[in-house]
DNA sequence: TATATATTGAGAATTATTCTCATTTTTATT
DNA sequence: AATAAAAATGAGAATAATTCTCAATATATA
């Protein structure tokens, strides 16, 4: 018998910008460290406070919209109108979002299978009756975390 | 043996006002009209264009406010993060909302109401794993419509 | 290592939205 | 209908989020 032993390494920042032939520049490693420690979306206004004196405002716009034109970065609002971003690495990235609508945190959720198909057969028909061709589709979740609901 | 005849009458602008209990002005009315004849969502760029030289912009949005407080304007935001307005004046307005991600055109979907209850139990699986309390939740589809992919 | 190319920082410019305040409109009262 | 009090408006100033400009700097290429 023998022992498997699989280690899911987290790609380097400097791999993860090499292999997507952009040039490696500390700005951009600064924001892709700091989204890969996050690990959550995050707002860009947070982002910018982590990042002040490292990586200039105008920069940190510009590198965001860099990263988002290759792919790695997902950008959202949440029910307030704010911006939101989060990497988005992995190949499998397709999830949705539930948003506390006291504290604007934000989670990453995934639904059942089952319920993604339904989803898709849903857009199936509604294909037909809209016209549209359907590409995508995301659920958005709205309510009140627990520690909100601790706190009040 | 009796006809019944039913006419489903669109409120005026003014009863909507009255029975909200804010006075009734121009601006409101306006507004108000404009939606009414429109009937899909609208960008507030848009809006602005259809009542330039007769609500100032700053009183536009005033008036938007005013009736997303009443509770008979929706906002939301399309997939470029551009501020979409629509009236929703019926009791019953649960929707979600389908996006031309290429002329930013906005519809009006409604799930079957199988769709819906595996979403409402999704959400109850999920309260328990998140600890969050769930309140509300909308589908997004993107795709591309019917004239955008005819002129493609 | 030199050169060409791309990126950065700082702040100006732009856009969307809210705020301020003097003037006007609406509502309530008689 | 006239009037006083309260509310809303218009114009533009203020704010916030994002993009743009351009000279200086860093990166990639040969």
């Amino acid at each position: 018998m023998q022992a498997v032993i699989i280690i899911f390494m987290e790609k380097s920042s400097r791999e993860i910008l090499s292999e997507n032939n952009i040039s490696i520049t500390n700005p951009r490693l600064l924001v892709l460290e700091k989204l890969l420690k996050t690990k959550k979306p995050i707002t860009i206004e947070n982002l910018q406070k982590e990042l002040q004196d490292e990586v200039a405002v105008s920069t940190l716009y510009r590198v965001l919209n860099d990263l988002k034109s290759i792919g790695i970065v997902n950008e959202f609002t949440n029910p307030e109108n704010v911006t939101v971003i989060e990497l988005s690495l992995h190949g499998d990235n397709h999830h949705h979002h539930l948003f506390c609508t006291l504290c604007g945190k934000v989670v990453d959720i995934e639904l059942s299978m089952s319920l993604e198909q339904y989803i898709s057969s849903e857009t199936k028909r509604l294909e037909k009756s809209s016209g549209f061709v359907i590409e995508d589709h995301g659920l958005e979740l709205l309510g009140r975390c627990y520690e909100c609901l601790d706190s009040a």
